[in-house]
RNA sequence: GCGGCGGUGGCGGAACUGGUAUACGCGAUGGAUUCAAAAUCCAUUGCUCGCAAGGGCAUGUGGGUUCGAUUCCCACCCGCCGCACCA
């Protein structure tokens, strides 16, 4: 046999630019009689080069991308650059390159990897959210928003990075922390954009139910969001005669309310301070907490603190006056920034009312089933009420609840209420490099709209990045300085540029159309792609990005620009690729493998075959060189083999009488159509879809080594083996497959399994005793209940079991087992 | 504390709706080939008792349901992730 050797390095770049010339992958927007799927692995931020994460990613996306077309589908698989943001302008700081080129350097490394990956990418319409072309569309979304009254200015305290000098949503703070830098986040009181992602809170939490979605996505949107039910309950303040509402899950426990706390920041604090005679000690308190980092006062261990107002309010239920406190650990964002407080149900309140010598009230009657120690406060359960009112005591809370409810609603003391968690998207940034804010400040006509027909807002050159509190945009006076759109007046543009989270929640829809110069996208051809048939990244975009993008999508559709309201239909998390060390890979940890080093090693398919094997995608895998040698070995075989076989043997076609060996190998190619077919159908299970695959090409293997198999049959396995390989290890598969059929596999339809392959003649019976396994015999796979029993009690390995003993029961499961119960 | 996910050989991991636990790969061992090595090929490989035939024990722990449980139920332990002074 002559000796054939594998080289990727030569087979990988001929396919490549077949692929290339040919224009292969690309997609237009002409519908035909296929059914289209959309694609779309998340796009990366291009930073460096690609590391082993996006190889993995898009090894999904292509296997995904491959087995839909295969499958008649028409599909759409796009690529693009998230290419505003802080590493690179940070980068510009340190060495004054524009972030612009440090950018472009980036995404040509991209462009150059992605394309010797073999990635079936429709090059025509990549783009970057950094171009003039695509942000002009931001821009206009963010007018669109504004004319809505979606996008408002606002001033807030606000969290404020002193390090990277720029307001950060709340979705960016981690632990106190800022999530880029990790540096200590401070409240600042600012005026600043926000989007109104809050009136979407209601159907972000009740549309998660419409989607395919992991759980613990779904979970940390919901968790994110925060819907509490509850009511909102008037307590008055007779002395100012003013109502105080506060929000309470559990308005069951109003009768044992024994004082009142507001938030620090509330903005009557002072008012009602006044003239109590705590003036001075209630702003010091105020100031010191003012004062305080976000982390340490979100610390539950910590001391409770709080001063006395001079003031009490009347509890709506009972007309009992209640001291007004302020207090830290009662938070102004949430609710209506004032609480009742319970301290024999709550342990927040209990914790303070200990401190503070204050009198501890239980209204609802702990069961030891629940929980509750009979003695015990505070206590949070269930159980019906007592000390509360003689309407209400020994009713069970949660009807009293109810009750309590609409007693409040009838004399207008309160209603039913739900809060969330969730706050509006605070989407400014006084940074250089982002989409700039398409609005003008007016002395007479206040805050302006730039007119659509002057979008885009070009972003200008500037000499110095370092931020300085403001917008490093600030110092481009000639840019900054422009004539108001509406009064012709000297008017001021907004020097802040937006969030990247908004370039990045709405290109998935650009790509659909992304060379319209007259519209962001055509609804019609939008249409017709979206919603994303299957969206593919990371699970550290669980909240930002994916809770950015649906309410994008929700707010664009109410306004008429999308006829959809869920952006991704299905949506598939990888897992990380960790160091052999079982770290994160970091350059500082020094475990990182590079994409490039491994394709010079052992190819591209073999790495793309390996991050795929390695493990269930959705799950963190360890990186093993040992284990791309034994994926490295796998193609090597199955290249060589087939070659050879191509060379050697002539091209018969497979024989009626199938027999013996031959017969065992189409039927094992039949199983794995069958089961390869499954596992991407059904889901991502690639891991076991390639070891069905290494299965095939064994039995090949082991055929044309040791047996003396019939041309047909053989090239046939090996045929099919490739076929299905194909979505994972393109090249190599394209090659072995033209080898041996003449035919360009990704022009052939899907394998279809025949079912007359994929049953035996014969099975192996199981014979148990008692449940345990004793024997295993050949049976005919059509015998039916009393033939395989009878076959069963023949067998002399279930006689020493079965002797002297009766037999109580039989089980019969035809096609798997005999179970004979015996005592 | 609340919510989610997970725990299977020396290792990564298989096992669809309760029906042969450990597919596939790595590693290890033996053999073929070779002057030798690499590469390749052929075997063996959960643990344990036994010369063997054969037996016993094994899916985090303890119970339960069942003819039969990695799979279902209850309680617990451990690990990872998210949220958390959110009223």
């Amino acid at each position: 046999m002559t000796e054939l050797s594998y080289t990727p390095s030569e087979i990988e770049p001929r396919w490549q630019r077949i692929w290339e010339t040919e224009r292969t992958w690309e997609v237009s927007n002409e519908e035909d009689d296929r059914e289209s799927s959309y694609v779309l692995v998340m796009l990366p931020y291009p930073s460096g080069e690609p590391h082993i994460g996006h190889l993995k990613v898009y090894s999904v996306g292509d296997a995904v991308a491959h087995f839909h077309r295969r499958a008649g589908k028409r599909v759409l698989n796009p690529m693009g650059y998230d290419a505003f943001g802080l590493p690179a302008e940070n980068n510009a700081i340190k060495t004054g390159q524009h972030p612009r080129d440090s950018t472009a350097k980036s995404i040509a490394s991209f462009q150059k990897q992605f394309r010797e990956w073999g990635i079936s990418i429709d090059w025509t319409r990549e783009f970057g959210t950094h171009e003039p072309t695509y942000y002009r569309w931001t821009q206009w979304i963010f007018l669109e928003l504004f004319k809505n009254g979606l996008a408002y200015r606002k001033d807030s305290a606000v969290n404020w990075c002193p390090n990277d000098a720029t307001v950060l949503a709340n979705e960016q703070v981690v632990d106190g922390k800022c999530e880029r830098c990790g540096h200590e986040v401070e409240i600042r009181q600012l005026e600043q954009w926000f989007f109104r992602i809050t009136d979407y809170a209601d159907r972000l939490v009740e549309d998660l139910a419409t989607i395919e979605w992991p759980e613990h996505v779904k979970t940390m949107q919901r968790n994110w969001i925060g819907r509490s039910e509850g009511a909102e309950v008037n307590f008055t303040c007779e002395d100012l005669q003013i109502d105080y509402p506060v929000f309470t899950t559990r308005p069951d426990t109003l009768f044992g309310a024994t004082f009142f706390v507001m938030a620090p920041e509330h903005p009557d604090i002072e008012r009602l301070a006044a003239g109590s005679g705590n003036e001075d000690e209630v702003r010091e308190y105020v100031n010191r907490v003012l004062t305080t980092e976000k982390e340490e006062r979100g610390d539950a261990d910590r001391q409770k603190t709080g001063v006395f107002l001079g003031r009490h309010v009347t509890n709506p239920v009972n007309g009992e006056q209640l001291p007004m406190y302020v207090a830290d650990y009662v938070l102004m964002e949430y609710g209506t920034g004032a609480i009742m407080a319970v301290p024999g149900h709550d342990q927040r309140d209990y914790d303070f009312a200990t401190a503070y010598d204050l009198p501890i009230k239980r209204v609802v009657q702990g069961t030891p089933e629940d929980g509750g120690d009979e003695h015990g406060l505070p206590y949070p359960g269930d159980g019906p009420l007592v000390n509360s009112h003689p309407d209400f005591d020994g009713t069970p809370n949660r009807d009293a609840l109810r009750a309590i409810v609409s007693w409040l609603d009838r004399e207008g003391k309160g209603h039913q209420s739900v809060n969330y968690r969730l706050r509006d998207w605070l989407l400014s940034r006084q940074r250089y490099w982002g989409c700039p804010i398409p609005i003008v400040h007016c002395d007479t006509c206040g805050i302006v709209p730039v007119p659509e027909d002057q979008l885009p807002v070009v972003l200008p050159d500037i000499e110095d990045y370092a931020p300085k509190g403001k917008s490093p945009l600030a110092a481009a006076t000639d840019w900054v300085s422009t004539t108001c759109p509406m009064c012709d007046g000297p008017a001021r543009r907004e020097t802040d540029t937006m969030d990247t989270f908004v370039d990045s929640s709405w290109y998935f829809l650009r790509y659909c159309d992304p060379r319209n110069d007259e519209a962001a996208w055509d609804p019609k051809v939008v249409a017709q792609w979206s919603p994303v048939d299957q969206y593919i990244g990371g699970v550290e975009h669980a909240i930002l990005h994916l809770l950015y993008a649906r309410f994008f999508v929700k707010a664009l559709h109410d306004l008429g620009h999308i006829s959809h309201d869920e952006p991704f239909s299905r949506l598939f998390t990888q897992g990380m690729i960790l160091g052999e060390d079982g770290e994160k890979m970091s350059k500082s940890r020094g475990n990182v493998v590079s994409p490039k080093d491994i394709a010079a090693d052992f190819g591209v398919d073999t790495a793309r075959c390996y991050v795929l094997f390695i493990g269930p995608p959705d799950q963190d895998a360890k990186w093993d060189i040992e284990g791309v040698g034994g994926v490295h070995r796998f193609l090597t075989r199955l290249w060589r083999l087939s070659a050879t076989v191509a060379d050697e043997l002539p091209d018969h076609p497979i024989p009626d009488d199938l027999a013996g060996d031959d017969l065992a190998l189409v039927r094992k190619a039949h199983w794995a159509i069958e089961k390869v077919t499954a596992d991407m159908a059904g889901r991502f299970a690639f891991n076991t879809a390639i070891a069905a695959v290494m299965e095939l090409t064994n039995e090949c293997s082991r055929a044309y080594n040791v047996g003396s198999p019939s041309p047909g049959p053989l090239r046939f396995a090996l045929a099919t083996a490739a076929s299905l390989l194909f979505p994972f290890a393109p090249h190599t598969a394209s090659d072995a497959y033209e080898r041996l059929t003449g035919d360009r596999v990704w022009e052939e339809p899907w394998p279809a399994s025949d079912p007359e392959f994929l049953d035996d003649d014969t099975f192996e019976l199981v014979c148990q005793v008692n449940g345990k396994v004793r024997d295993r015999v050949s049976a005919p796979t059509d015998a039916g209940s009393a033939e395989l029993k009878a076959l069963a009690l023949a067998s002399e390995k279930l006689a020493p079991y079965l002797e002297g003993k009766t037999v109580v029961k039989e089980i019969v499961v035809p096609g798997k087992l005999v179970n004979i119960v015996v005592r």
